[in-house]
DNA sequence: TGTACATCAGTGAACGCGCGTTCACTGATGTAC
DNA sequence: TGTACATCAGTGAACGCGCGTTCACTGATGTAC
């Protein structure tokens, strides 16, 4: 390879990475949405407009919907996921708390990426290319989860426990995140009691 | 009121039965639309084709879409706060497992009503009086579980009890009831090991 | 240097679709006298 | 008895809407010679 060949290779790879940085933009739009309006009501066009460019520019960098949904939930798992891991890796006790407690922020403050998890959850109509993505990420979640139990020398199946816990906390979200008549304050706390009630029994 | 005013009666409350029957027979056709289409796609006309009628004749029944999902859901949710409270009411010993076995069984069944539940729960965007009426029988499925712990002299507030409880049950059956790539049996078997888990912990 | 060409982000218009709901109407049944 | 009228379940066509996606295109930038 000569310099002529580096020199290519340099202006392909900083068009490849703008091509991401647009890619990321979009997701950031698409999140901005999903912050403002209820997931079924999302749609390319209120997308696109929130990020000032036409529908169709969005097909440029995102095959169809269902792709970029799928990136967007597996950025946001992604960070979350690295959120419990950082807990996991420190010897401390009262892990299982501190876990439950930095999930439920999460999710609270990414209410909209909340409503997408379940959303994938209940209508599991995707590809299997998406499926296969959602699976080995939440997969991830769960082993993270389990190593906690095994770490603080949980008694019983750390699997079950695992997969038990990590509902609960799911069920504490579904069932009361939008309890109506209650302010967001309200709702949090009423959380925060209901997870220290769940964590006192694990 | 003479006999012929008592002859109008039955005929008007004859009239008003076969209206109420009519309405149970479009609830019955809107049950079997729920049962094998994402709740997202189904429709007026979806409902009307099933039950093989015209899709404007709904409207002589149900003022709009959400009012017939909302009598959907109640009727289903009094049929299931029934079976609970059977449960309750009976002296027995084993009561929370058999209240959470029972929980999840029904919603398994019924997992098309399961989804409306948890639709009504996170998109809680109904006119207020829907809203009331999905808060009262919801109360009553609380209240219900709470006289449980209640009866089985659980220590701690029964009311934080019942509901980290009942958040769990729906924690499981939202994490878990699509499992990709596994069959309706061994979700529900793997159910019933997390139920049993949460049991053995409360 | 100028010029023909390739690349590619981005666009507006359109397609075909299904939605909730409304409207003016039909047709069957029962009522009043 | 017949006849004019009221009630009401049910209908097909239509309205206006927004959706995901495709298409033929523009216009800017860089490349080759």
């Amino acid at each position: 390879m000569g310099p002529e060949m580096k020199k290519v290779k340099t202006f392909q790879s900083l068009r490849t990475e703008g091509r991401q940085q647009r890619q990321d933009m979009i997701l950031d739009a698409a999140e901005r949405v999903f912050a403002t309006t209820p997931f079924t009501d999302i749609s390319m066009r209120k997308i696109a407009k929130e990020l000032g460019v036409s529908a169709t520019t969005i097909y440029t960098y995102f095959p169809d919907q269902e792709s970029l949904f799928i990136e967007s939930y597996l950025r946001r798992t992604k960070n979350l996921l690295e959120l419990l891991q950082n807990i996991v890796k420190k010897p401390d006790g009262d892990m299982l708390a501190k876990l439950a407690t930095a999930y439920i922020d999460y999710l609270v403050k990414h209410e909209a990426y909340f409503k997408m998890v379940v959303h994938f959850m209940l209508y599991a109509t995707l590809n299997p290319d998406s499926l296969a993505k959602l699976n080995t990420i939440e997969r991830a979640v769960l082993d993270c989860l389990e190593a906690a139990f095994k770490k603080s020398k949980a008694s019983g199946n750390t699997r079950y426990l695992a997969h038990t816990f990590f509902a609960s906390l799911n069920g504490i979200l579904v069932t009361f995140l939008s309890y109506p008549g209650r302010t967001e304050k309200e709702v949090l706390q009423h959380m925060k009691r209901l997870t220290t009630t769940l964590c006192s029994h694990f």
